[in-house]
DNA sequence: TGCACACATGTCATATCTGACATACAGTAC
DNA sequence: GTACTGTATGTCAGATATGACATGTGTGCA
């Protein structure tokens, strides 16, 4: 798909929120990539502070390291489940994951 | 699985919040387990409020009623990623969703 | 230069999820 | 009683996600 490579593109640098506008997205699909982007991006952050390397991580949560770089890359082959488990296991509350899923909504409340 | 059968229990009628502590379930299991079950609630609850039956939404979204029951009852077959799709096709916002996640700590903030 | 580390990306066997189906049960209307 | 509607629950073949692995790229350092 060039579709979520073009999404990464865009959400990996900074801007997010006009992924829709000119590709062919429903606006649940967007909703849907949208959240996925914020929790990866989240995820990264948290692994970041915590200094953490992706091998590191993926030790921690059962995974490997090239997962954990398509997680945060929100690669179409991972699951938001998964995405979440990681967050949970690098100390984020559910009001954590929940703030992280706010931010992904650029529209209106 | 007992366990969850135990937690939809508790969850499917009110009280939320204690169901690690007599199962021996880490924090993050615990914080997963009531994400999901948050949003199987909120999932319900939007269906009733859209006056859908199990079998209408399940066209809608394209699955079958006995997946959205099992949806509903938070059965550790469905993954949250199928929950939230489902929640945007009602017409949820991410907001909403972070809405229905934030509902589920009964923890620290 | 070479070497090590961190990350990205592709592939693949297998584990897990999914939709569909069957069936059971409760409630309602007749 | 029967019939119908809505929901719950179990099963299973096929679909999808997962971890593991190989390999490539960039950066820093001696």
């Amino acid at each position: 798909m060039q579709v979520t490579k073009r999404v990464k593109l865009e959400a990996a640098g900074w801007k997010v929120g006009s992924a829709d506008e000119f590709l062919g997205l429903t606006p649940e699909e967007s909703a849907y990539i949208q959240m996925k982007l914020a929790l990866s991006h989240t995820l990264r952050q948290r692994r970041l502070n915590n200094k953490l390397s992706q091998f590191e991580l993926a030790k921690m949560v059962h995974s490997s390291q090239s997962r954990i770089a398509k997680m945060e890359a929100g690669d179409p082959s991972v699951s938001i489940d998964l995405i979440m488990k990681s967050l949970l296991a690098l100390g984020a509350s559910p009001k954590d994951v929940a703030r992280a899923i706010s931010t992904s909504a650029p529209q209106a409340v």
